[in-house]
DNA sequence: GCCGTTTTCGGCCCGACTGTTTTCAGTCG
């Protein structure tokens, strides 16, 4: 039996949510949540590592009873705490506590005296005004429950980074035109560039907390005011997106960006160093009993505590502390190192512009090369080229080439890779191209080992240059499909082949992971746009924010190189 | 449930805000 690591750490994170329910002790909870973080950031799979004879107690945060229940996991696929404690308790408990002013005591409380155990029945009572009747919860609680349940059914999505960045600029502009602002900046999952954010945290350090604060509220895109304080507020937009805002002194900046930036258990590790030299860090400093020693900038938080000046990128708690302390972390990757994007469309498929716009915005954008991929002829919906059209589009990028200096036009496609793995074009025509962008685009729903043999047996021809959106995960769409990546990255290397970070905002596929992954296992990586009009040539930064999340360094990521270096790097090493 | 440069037992990150209290619990980030 193969489980997945995102499955068993799923299991620990309901089991989590359910013990919280049933009042189990914090610190054990927490353990669970721990572990099903440490398997999640896992660059090998567990059942991999158990058939190796790995010592999963060596891991952090699990020691012998979970590894004892990993393995349980691994070789039954069931949890048989889990499936107990689910038995006890009705599972959409854990979906209740979710429910903002509710958490799991609440909850508890809901199931033991109403029996409420959904979403319905929560409705129905606090509808009838049972709710405001019970000890600890009053009419505004209530109110809030019946405006969640009333929206819940509504929406309930992060929202992609771009999405996000179209939000949060504006913001940020107005609350720094305010009077007496002097930094302002955004913290949390969108500082880390993640791929979706949940809610946007800002940071602003002004000479008057209260005039900030009115100005926040009276945004013109603020729906309502959850909550309003002195240091700190919370509103909703009428997009639905949440937006805290808090107000730091000066002196406090640099510890409020890094407590705020997070993650969470970045946090954690940070502050577990500090209480080991007898300090501790808040959002306001870091302290020596009640001598404050630092906090104007996060690099000074982080020197008092032994670490350099660490990525927000890399703040997950997948090993930058400790690569820190080692003086090991990688040198990130920026969008400055990029000279080239090599996954375009023209509009000879579906892209909208012609091959000569997409060069010249590419050559205004100051890169050094554009590689055009078109379609191949099985998507028929976007007017994939045959062999014939391809050839002719052969000749004409030859032709334009001459008439650009400095710069040049690659010649590519974006081939589909068929079900038994062949590749949609014959090889001679294929083997005239500068790469070949091999991307499945069909039958999704191929079993795990047929798919993963699918793309093996494709990077097998001779001209497979890269891996395009590998999993074919679309965000809030489409999920991805199943794939063995350990089996496909070893297969890459071995192959010389390459994997695509698609930088489109709603694939970002390879994601942060992935990236990290392929850094771990010596896949070298392409960062490209996709990009089906000039504009999306901008999409870049998206896939270099998850590259850099994944700790990708230049000498990582292919189109870094000049053009001559490339073309050597895009021949299979092995043949 | 994990873990050890104080520890194999007794700790485990910490403060703001709200709504409910009449000094605080629960939630949230």
């Amino acid at each position: 039996m193969s489980v997945h690591n995102t499955e068993i750490a799923e299991m620990f994170s309901r089991l989590a949510e359910l013990l919280e329910i049933q009042g189990a002790n914090p610190f054990r909870i927490r353990a669970y949540r721990k572990a099903a973080q440490t398997i999640e950031g896992l660059p090998h799979s567990v059942t991999s590592m158990l058939a190796e004879g790995s010592d999963l107690s060596a891991l952090p945060g699990i020691g012998e009873d979970l590894a004892t229940k990993i393995q349980e996991i691994v070789e039954t696929g069931h949890l048989s705490l889990l499936d107990q404690v689910s038995s006890r308790l009705p599972g959409q408990l854990a979906e209740l506590a979710k429910i903002p002013t509710l958490g799991p005591k609440r909850v508890k409380m809901l199931y033991d005296t109403l029996g409420i155990q959904d979403l319905k029945g929560l409705t129905q009572a606090a509808r009838s005004g049972k709710i405001r009747k019970l000890h600890g919860f009053g009419p505004k609680t209530e109110e809030k429950i019946l405006a969640e349940t009333d929206k819940r059914s509504v929406t309930e999505q992060r929202i992609t980074i771009r999405t996000a960045e179209e939000f949060a600029e504006p913001i940020l502009d107005y609350l720094k035109s305010a009077k007496g602002v002097k930094d302002a900046m955004i913290a949390g999952s969108y500082r880390r560039r993640k791929d979706t954010i949940g809610d946007l945290d800002i940071l602003v350090t002004c000479t008057q907390a209260k005039t900030i604060m009115d100005h926040f509220v009276a945004y013109e895109d603020v729906e309502t005011v959850v909550s309003k304080g002195r240091t700190r507020a919370t509103v909703m937009l009428r997009s639905g997106l949440q937006v805290d805002l808090r107000v730091v002194p000066e002196e406090s900046y640099g510890a409020a960006l890094q407590y705020f930036t997070g993650s969470k258990a970045h946090n954690i590790a940070v502050r577990s160093l500090a209480i080991k030299i007898g300090l501790k860090i808040n959002e306001y400093g870091v302290f020596r009993g009640e001598t404050r020693l630092a906090g104007r900038t996060e690099k000074e938080v982080y020197s008092h505590v032994g670490l350099p000046y660490i990525e927000p990128e890399l703040r997950e708690n997948w090993g930058e502390v400790e690569a820190g302390l080692h003086q090991t972390l990688p040198r990130l990757l920026t969008l400055n190192d990029l000279r080239g994007d090599l996954h375009v469309h023209s509009k000879a498929s579906d892209g909208r512009f012609s091959i000569k716009d997409m060069a010249l915005a590419a050559q205004e954008r100051g890169y050094d090369y554009l590689a055009i991929c078109d379609h191949s002829q099985r998507v028929t919906i976007a007017h994939g080229l045959d062999a014939k059209r391809l050839a002719s589009q052969i000749e004409e990028i030859d032709r334009l080439n001459h008439t650009f200096k400095g710069f040049t036009i690659l010649k590519g496609t974006e081939v589909d890779i068929l079900e038994d793995g062949s590749l949609d074009l014959c090889e001679d025509l294929l083997q005239r191209l500068d790469l070949t962008v091999c991307a499945i685009h069909d039958k999704f729903n191929l079993p795990r080992a047929k798919q993963t043999e699918r793309i093996i047996r494709a990077m097998d021809h001779p001209a497979f240059s890269i891996l395009a959106h590998p999993t074919g995960r679309m965000i809030n769409e489409r999920e991805p499909y199943e794939l063995d990546m350990e089996k496909i990255m070893d297969a890459a290397v071995e192959r010389g082949c390459c994997l695509e970070v698609n930088a489109q905002p709603v694939r970002l596929d390879l994601n942060d992971r992935h990236c990290k992954m392929a850094k771990d296992m010596g896949v070298k990586v392409v960062i490209s746009t996709d990009a089906h009009r000039t504009t999306d040539l901008d999409f870049l930064r998206f896939g270099v924010g998850q590259a850099r999340r994944g700790w990708l360094e230049p000498e990582d990521v292919l189109n870094t190189r000049p053009l001559k270096e490339l073309r050597k790097l895009l021949r299979r090493t092995s043949s």
